[in-house]
DNA sequence: CGCAATATCAACCATTTGGTTAAACCAATT
DNA sequence: AATTGGTTTAACCAAATGGTTGATATTGCG
């Protein structure tokens, strides 16, 4: 038994699957590019996931969902809004840091089925009204200045993912190589935060 | 010969290939579905643009690059970084309402082919220098904070053009209706300059 | 071992899709 | 009216693609 086998073909299928899927989009990609680059026969693709789509739904579920999910989570247990921010914009990098297709597949579908992947939004739920109660305890103590909380979340939401889907005009326009682009990366865990706040505190 | 033919085939070719390209991207679009949203025959599709890829040039530089040409554009002749900031923003986010697809059209085509559109790019840097001169001018006067104007120009461009990237998210996260979205993003017009010079200001 | 269940493959099939062809249409010109 | 040039169409084609089948390995177990 070769050492390949031994991880698992299913689990090798979805991390080739993610890989192409992140790479060409749910219509780009190819059946016979996810069997390659999972090194299998393309049949042995739909003995394990019936079709195109369930084969999308367990990628986006195993990996998408679950890098969100993580996402929010680092909200939880929070007591200060300020403290909160910072970890939810350092959580958020080091995940597309790790995935750094993700958004912009992320995007894609959820443009293309915004109905058919409520369930992957609404795990953000529980997370997004702690956070607006942040906001409201922050600005009761007036640390803040008055904000819609709604708009603030898209603002940081903005800062953190938007990097790695406008990645190519980004290096291109600042004529930046792909080290200096992670560089740059690093350092936004730091500055997006303090750049939030500088811009509330009251 | 009819109102629909007066109006140049090849002008109505590219408005149906336009929405549908926006709306499925390179790779989900159908000549065939161009052809009938133009009302017209697939063949004929053929006769103005030879093949998808040239139609989809066609579309690039006709659609996306007279857009984002205004948007840098409205930097021009301005002499003070905060006035420079707030023409950006709005000229930013009247182009994304004329067109809420685009941005994130043009990330997905940037990503796939991001040597093929340098052109594309290349049309702002003029604009860039602008700007990061107009930071430096600021920085000198003591009107603002040192901060990088590179990350900057991310940030603002990140607020202006995420909400439509993402807005499949935040209208159900928030849950808000369309038209209240929209409402959002006319305010946006006002608070994300707000948002950044107040970050930024000394 | 022997046998049943699971896993894997090569070859195949039906449909979709980008692209072509040859003929018809139509408006202006001779 | 006949000619000519650009325009439009229906029918067609080859390649690509998602998915299937039936046979062949491989594994686990009594």
């Amino acid at each position: 038994m070769s050492a390949v086998k031994e991880e698992g073909t299913e689990h090798r299928i979805l991390e080739a699957a993610q890989r192409v899927f992140t790479r060409k989009g749910m219509a780009g990609a190819r059946m016979q590019e996810v069997a390659d680059e999972a090194g299998i026969n393309k049949a042995l693709l739909h003995y394990y996931f019936r079709d195109k789509q369930r084969l999308f739904e367990g990628v986006f579920k195993g990996g998408a969902e679950k890098q969100f999910g993580c996402i929010w989570d680092s909200l939880k247990g929070r007591e200060h809004l300020f403290e909160a921010i910072e970890a939810f914009v350092a959580a958020y990098i080091d995940r597309m840091v790790e995935n750094p297709q993700l958004p912009l597949f992320i995007a894609n579908e959820l443009n293309r089925d915004p109905e058919g992947l409520r369930a992957f939004i609404d795990r953000g739920m529980e997370s997004r009204q702690l956070f607006l109660k942040l906001v409201a305890d922050a600005r009761e103590r007036g640390e803040i200045i008055d904000i819609d909380p709604r708009e603030l979340l898209v603002n940081i939401m903005a800062m953190c993912a938007h990097p790695f889907i406008a990645r190519p005009m980004i290096t291109h326009i600042h004529g930046i190589t792909d080290e200096a682009f992670r560089r740059m990366i690093i350092k936004r865990r730091k500055t997006v935060p303090e750049f939030i706040i500088r811009s509330i505190r009251a």
